[in-house]
DNA sequence: TATTTGACCAAGA
DNA sequence: ATCTTGGCCAAAT
């Protein structure tokens, strides 16, 4: 088991409608590899399968996104995510802490 | 093997 | 509140 696959494997863990964040992954994983995350991430190998747009940045933000390797643009993920009941204001999560989803 | 590269984070200024 | 800085770690080059 990679460090890639569990990080995978966290994030299909996410229930729809609530995200999580790197660093809780990183905790899940007892791990300060948030940056790592994020590349593994970026490289989504397994693109629909793994549920990336719920992972956000810690402080509510989405963070990057942009550029997916999917080529999805982020404001199509934060419809989705709306649509899912994961509220997006501005630049930011509402209500982020509730929605945040703990391992 | 060594260096570079980030979808990060917390703390300062 | 916004911007910069330094630290962090695994994967890609």
């Amino acid at each position: 088991m990679t460090f890639n696959q569990r990080v995978w494997n966290l994030c299909k863990r996410v229930p729809k409608g609530k995200v999580t964040t790197y660093r809780e992954i990183g905790r899940a994983m007892r791990s300060k590899a948030y940056r790592a995350i994020g590349q593994a991430l970026r490289r989504n190998p397994h693109a629909p399968k793994v549920p990336c747009h719920r992972v956000v940045a810690s402080d509510g933000t989405i963070g990057g996104f942009k550029g997916c390797a999917s080529g999805k643009t982020i404001n199509e993920k934060i419809k989705l995510l709306k649509k899912e009941g994961v509220i997006i204001e501005g630049k930011k999560i509402k209500k982020f802490s509730a929605k945040l989803h703990q391992f």
